[in-house]
DNA sequence: CTTAGGG
DNA sequence: CCCTAAG
């Protein structure tokens, strides 16, 4: 349904090949041509052989390839038809295959109902078509000119592919040719070259395909404008399948196929009728009362939400049911929800089910990870939409984000080993939009005491095959986000190593290596994702809000900063927010100044940033603040731009703390007790 | 570890 | 914010 070849002659003679390739050659298992439908990511070589792609290469196209794939949905949705597709040879003999696609404008209302009329049309003349051909098999005993016979004529020799191409038929779909071309050159030796050898020209085969769609009969299994798939042979629902598809099937389950085909026409998972009625030339579902009610049910799948962007389509999940994706990652929870709206599948429809799904990609551990990072840290922040405890954003089949429950499979939720305690460090990672993707960008939280590391950039980048580089990660992370014995650990290690050059110590057999790779074989195994799935989630709604604790805009502005020792150390910027200024003033009017850490227990056990040390130097520069300027302005329009004005009233009250915690020591401490600031003080000591 | 102060 | 010294 959506395979897009575009095959480019490149000069150093390699065809590369981008786009998702059927490719059953004998390049692959018996087991796997059985299976007609392979993706798989391949690269033309030069002398025309296919050669495996490289899972470097996988990596490179893997976005694209996604990208490719939703847009090509988007293509076939909207009726739009491949109208140009043509294969020359190029002066040094190798294939030159382009496309082009018409684009049809249709109205984004009658989108559909066009869509399926096409088809529609389309299928009925292939019914026709088979149907006359068998005719004259019976009749002649000659070679069928089905279209399996047809590629596999290509295979003998001849270029027939194109001779579907060059059919009248007005609907030709993009698969279809797709599907020729592959069977093609698929049956022969995995070639090209031979495929397209130009002498033969189009086969004659388009004679008999001609004639068909000349003489339209109208007695195919279609009376009075109804289409009833249970009428259909095997054979026809194959070529049903063949033409609704693009490819073959083996199936010999009627009933399946009948399934696909229906869904196929009606673009919608739940299908539970097979018969077709048309009426004014539109094709409408029977029993259609049922299936709108599960389609409400399911908002995920209902046909209506497919109009949408490149986002990935249940509905062309489903055709692609047999694809074979490596990612093994797959989105369970899509799948339980196309599976809850597929109430009377048989067992091969559910599995087939269940593969359709895997073309949901699955959030990594990472990223879930993060989520519930974010979880618990903004817990009371978060609204208690329906899709709080899962991990919300991901997976956004479609724009309107509210409909969908986000039903995340239990696996999903399970938390590995770091049980990110509230007041832990732990990484975290954060969400860029970059291209319109959201990116996760891993980062790590506040690090106390760090370690001047040379290389923290390299937290940013990501080796997809470098497994050394995955270990020094999770070394890293694990430092970072360890316990506070750990870090300190570190400090033991690396500050009596007078050494200038201060090496990270993965690979080093410390003290206490072992204890961190033990600790962080979970944390490295969970860093080696990252690089496979950095890949992009298409729509990043909600970044956390900027609210109090917004660990997003407080990771973000993580600086390095050169220190003495050729290192560089982080720092952290997270403005004060006034809740935090309040709660801090709170606490040293109860505490009282000094006691920081007391301080910290009571009004800060919340932010697992905000240090006691930070308390004391917010506090500090709140005295300034509030003393310093003048009295009259207390720094609110004086300041710069970038830092908001401290509300008059909490610079008032700062002052008051400070007047009297200055009063008060030396009150006390100056025995000479003359009482003078004796009644405020005594007033305003109720902290005490 | 906590606090205080310098940078 | 970070770092360090001193309890």
């Amino acid at each position: 349904m959506e395979t897009v070849i575009g095959i480019e002659d490149n000069d150093d003679g390699k065809l590369e090949e981008r786009g998702v390739d059927r490719s059953n050659s004998a390049l692959f298992s018996p087991k796997q041509i059985s299976n007609p439908v392979v993706y798989k990511l391949v690269r033309v070589e030069g002398d025309g052989r296919l050669v495996p792609a490289t899972d470097d290469e996988v990596m490179e196209v893997e976005d694209f390839l996604e990208y490719e794939n939703s847009d090509m949905r988007v293509v076939a949705d909207t009726g739009q038809s491949l109208e140009c597709i043509s294969i020359e040879r190029s002066s040094s003999g190798k294939l030159r295959l382009e496309c082009s696609e018409g684009v049809s404008q249709l109205g984004t209302s009658e989108a559909d109902l066009g869509k399926l009329n096409a088809k529609f049309q389309y299928i009925e003349q292939i019914l026709q078509k088979v149907k006359q051909e068998e005719k004259l098999r019976l009749s002649s005993r000659s070679p069928v000119h089905s279209h399996v016979q047809i590629d596999s004529q290509c295979s003998a020799d001849n270029p027939v592919i194109i001779e579907k191409v060059q059919s009248k038929t007005p609907y030709q779909e993009a698969p279809s040719i797709a599907s020729s071309l592959n069977y093609s050159h698929s049956n022969q030796s995995g070639s090209i070259d031979q495929c397209s050898r130009p002498s033969e020209g189009v086969i004659e085969s388009g004679s008999s395909a001609s004639a068909v769609n000349s003489a339209l009969t109208h007695d195919f299994s279609m009376t009075d404008g109804e289409i009833c798939l249970d009428k259909l042979s095997v054979k026809e629902l194959h070529e049903l399948f063949k033409v609704t598809f693009g490819r073959e099937t083996t199936v010999k389950d009627k009933q399946w196929l009948r399934r696909r085909i229906a869904m196929s026409l009606t673009n919608s998972c739940d299908v539970s009728a097979t018969t077709f009625t048309v009426k004014d030339k539109k094709i409408t579902r029977k029993c259609e009362a049922e299936s709108s009610g599960n389609v409400s049910a399911a908002p995920v799948i209902s046909v209506e939400n497919m109009a949408g962007e490149g986002d990935v389509k249940y509905k062309d999940s489903c055709v692609v049911e047999d694809c074979r994706v490596d990612d093994n990652q797959v989105a369970s929870e899509t799948r339980l929800e196309t599976l809850n709206t597929e109430h009377e599948l048989g067992d091969e429809d559910q599995q087939s089910e269940e593969r359709a799904a895997k073309r949901m990609r699955k959030p990594t551990k990472r990223y879930i990870e993060e989520l519930s990072e974010n979880e618990s840290r903004e817990y009371n922040h978060r609204s208690s939409s329906s899709n709080k405890n899962t991990g919300h954003i991901h997976v956004s089949p479609t724009s309107n984000k509210n409909t969908g429950h986000r039903h995340v499979s239990p696996t999903s939720q399970v938390r590995p080993a770091t049980n990110a305690l509230p007041e832990a460090r732990t990484f975290v990672t954060r969400l860029d939009s970059l291209g319109g993707y959201g990116v996760q960008i891993p980062c790590v939280s506040r690090v106390r005491r760090s370690r001047p590391r040379k290389t923290i950039t390299s937290l940013m980048k990501f080796h997809p095959t470098g497994m050394v580089e995955a270990a020094k990660l999770g070394n890293k992370v694990v430092r970072d986000h360890g316990s506070e014995a750990d870090s300190v650990i570190q400090d033991k290690i690396s500050k009596p190593s007078s050494m200038p050059v201060k090496i990270h110590q993965p690979v080093r057999p410390t003290e206490s290596a072992s204890d961190r790779m033990s600790k962080s074989t979970s944390e490295s195994g969970k860093e080696k994702q990252c690089p496979v799935t950095v890949t992009t989630e298409p729509r990043q709604e909600s970044k956390p809000k900027k609210t109090d604790t917004s660990s997003c805009t407080e990771e973000r502005n993580i600086v390095t900063v050169p220190t003495a020792k050729g290192g560089m150390r982080r720092k952290h910027h997270r403005a004060w927010t006034l809740v935090e200024v309040m709660k801090l003033i709170e606490g040293v009017s109860r505490c009282g100044p000094g006691r920081w850490s007391e301080i910290k227990r009571l009004s800060f056990s919340s932010y697992s940033h905000r240090t006691s040390v930070d308390l004391k130097d917010k506090w500090r520069n709140l005295l300034k603040a509030s003393f310093a300027p003048t009295p009259a302005d207390e720094g609110m329009n004086s300041r710069k731009h970038g830092t908001a004005p401290i509300p008059e009233p909490i610079l008032v009250r700062v002052r008051e703390l400070a007047e009297i915690n200055s009063q008060v020591p030396p009150n006390f401490s100056s025995s000479k007790l003359t009482t003078t600031g004796g009644t405020v003080s005594g007033d305003r000591l109720g902290y005490l």
